[in-house]
DNA sequence: ATGTCAGTCAACGACTGA
């Protein structure tokens, strides 16, 4: 079973390329973020003809989440229950696999944009509120997952010059307390449970040839709880995408299951 | 400080967000 995410930085542009990483990379459940499109103009009819199906939360111009998979999507959520936040960050949904019920979860965190922005604050904020909804979905789904584009960094070795990056946004020390919290709900990032490249990155600024010279971080991230960690047999940053022509500037990140 | 995309608005070049 392989789920990924991939934030497409605009499904309208990247939709030719999402259909052909589809076909390639043939995963089971993806978590698409930066749709940036409006709810009803979701290209479903593609999407289906790929032989998905799709569950997704659209925001014009901004934001919006889907998430595609081969079989059915139940228990749909739709931005972080009781929340009023008008920006569409998060979509979950329950699926019947061989493991029994299965908890995806889709989320694409705020950028915070600085560490003297207003965003920055409302960042750390969303993680809180984040933090506190997962913690009864994961009394309820064993099985759970939570993928996404979380716009940090856990680590120095995540970001391919630590010191230039030293208390910026992404890699600030309470953005990476609020991963550490999530974390700590039981939660393990499939990535470092294996052996991997150094320099492993997901996104590269489209600037100043970021990609060409490795210039990147990572911030897309596959965690799981403790029954599908223990099942989990790899985790890689799929590069071949943000090597096209007119590329997201982020890279898919898969994890396999043994279902 | 900078640079590069994508989207909007409104009218093709400004702006915002990332």
């Amino acid at each position: 079973m392989k789920l990924a995410t991939w934030n497409v930085n605009s499904l309208k542009v990247r939709l030719p390329q999402v259909l052909e990483w589809l076909s390639i990379a043939e995963p089971d459940f993806v978590g698409l973020q930066e749709l940036k499109l409006d709810q009803d103009k979701f290209p479903l009819d593609a999407i289906q003809a790929a032989g998905y199906q799709a569950v997704w939360l659209g925001q014009k111009t901004y934001n919006g989440v889907a998430i595609l998979s081969k079989i059915p999507a139940q228990d749909v959520v739709l931005n972080i229950p009781g929340d009023d936040d008008p920006q569409k960050r998060l979509i979950a949904a329950t699926f019947d696999t061989p493991l029994g019920p299965f908890r995806f979860v889709n989320v694409y965190c705020p950028n915070g944009q600085s560490l003297d922005s207003e965003k920055y604050p409302y960042k750390l904020a969303w993680f809180d509120r984040l933090t506190k909804w997962l913690s009864d979905e994961l009394k309820t789904y064993s099985n759970l997952a939570i993928v996404g584009d979380y716009n940090i960094a856990p680590a120095d070795e995540d970001v391919h010059d630590p010191k230039r990056w030293k208390d910026q946004v992404l890699v600030s020390e309470p953005e990476r307390e609020a991963f550490r919290r999530l974390l700590g709900l039981g939660l393990t990032d499939s990535f470092r449970q294996f052996d991997q490249p150094e320099k492993s990155f997901s996104w590269w600024d489209y600037r100043l040839n970021a990609y060409k010279r490795n210039a990147g971080l990572r911030i897309d991230h596959v965690l799981l709880s403790k029954p599908l960690a223990d099942r989990c047999h790899g985790c890689v940053v799929d590069r071949a995408p943000r090597e096209n022509e007119q590329p997201s500037d982020h890279a898919p990140v898969v994890a396999t299951i043994t279902v």
